[in-house]
DNA sequence: GTCTATAACCTGATAGAC
DNA sequence: GTCTATCAGGTTATAGAC
């Protein structure tokens, strides 16, 4: 049974060692991982690893491609359906990356850490991406709100979901939360970003028109 | 002249290297720098650096409580003024944090994700910070918006201010943004937050009384 | 495919001369 | 205080047996 496993996990080798290196990886960051533990992690042998992925590198990358697209996944099908208001996207929005966030909670400091370090990975994915400038979902903002540049909303949004998954660690200990609450607050949140953002657009300008 | 050097700048080597440790640790984190880097980027040799903090350890200590203070020292003097209104508070918090932020770009992803790494560093700052829980500024919130839990607003007042920079790097490219253009963003949202942190306030709550 | 053993390299830290 | 040289330990990656 080639490409199975013995006992507990019925995943294959290659698929356990890429399990472990999400978990890892994403806990610790490139720099502070290292190959020893993600073949403890998946219950193999470093050399084993090495079989499968040849470096550490090609290991990384193969994930981090894997988080980008799942980080950025949930906005691209929304952004240019015409079909659909303003309003609706933001609630899709809202809703899909809160789920996704608290279902992945190490996703954004991940991907915005490794982003830094690693800027060709985001490049390679947005290269295909410009659609994003001329999105429907700007362009409704834009007639909404026409004196502020749409992208001052749209990474509002963004910050609105994802901000307090950053803070998580800090703001436990501050509000003295539980993990319990503060999911419950984030999906509190859902229903909190559609209100306020449809209050910050409805907002008279306060910006001098050049 | 002890404590000087020669050429180029008049720092003391010991102001030399933390500056140095300063920029590479910010940009890389702690993982990622290696006191080599930073010895080279002081313009001194590697076993000076030990010679003066004992440590990689030791000296990432000394920044790491700088930066963390730099962090968070806009809020805790703010937050319990009794003699300003909330919404003085707001665009003050927002000014400060913007205008920290702009001259220190990296601060809040570093410091994101360096308390993850290592929260020991953040339970020691907020050992005395218990005050944030019973704030002035909280409860100016909840007397505004009672059904809604402070916590709320004050993430997302954070959040609008800071996560900006958090996806610098991903704006600029998507929106084709010159650096310039990102700053005068960034300074736009001094004005854009406060009204906008108003009109969420105002807002009435969607959400089901408990 | 999977393991053990080891090579090759890198990094933090120190010894010791000046 | 500052340097060069070097050590000790750890890390990635591979060789080779099974």
């Amino acid at each position: 049974m080639p490409g199975r496993t013995k006992a507990g996990s019925n995943l294959s080798t290659e698929e356990k060692i890429k399990e472990a290196a999400r978990k890892v990886f994403t806990q610790k960051g490139y720099a502070a991982t290292r190959t020893r533990d993600i073949a403890e992690s998946a219950g193999i042998n470093l050399a084993l690893l090495n079989y499968y992925f040849r470096s550490k590198q090609k290991l990384f990358e193969i994930i981090m491609t894997e988080k980008m697209q799942k980080y950025f996944g949930v906005l691209a099908p929304v952004l240019n359906d015409a079909s659909t208001s303003l309003e609706t996207k933001v609630e899709s929005i809202a809703s899909k990356y809160i789920d996704l966030i608290i279902e992945n909670p190490e996703l954004p400091l991940f991907v915005l850490s490794e982003v830094r370090n690693n800027p060709e990975h985001f490049i390679k994915l947005t290269e295909k991406v410009d659609f994003l400038n001329q999105s429907v979902f700007l362009q409704q903002i834009a007639k909404k709100q026409p004196d502020i540049h749409p992208f001052h909303f749209l990474v509002s949004l963004l910050g609105l979901c994802l901000f307090p998954f950053l803070m998580k660690p800090a703001l436990l200990r501050i509000a003295n939360l539980k993990e319990k609450a503060f999911t419950d607050m984030m999906l509190e949140r859902k229903k909190l970003i559609p209100v306020w953002m449809k209050a910050m657009l409805k907002t008279k300008s306060v910006l001098p028109v050049i």
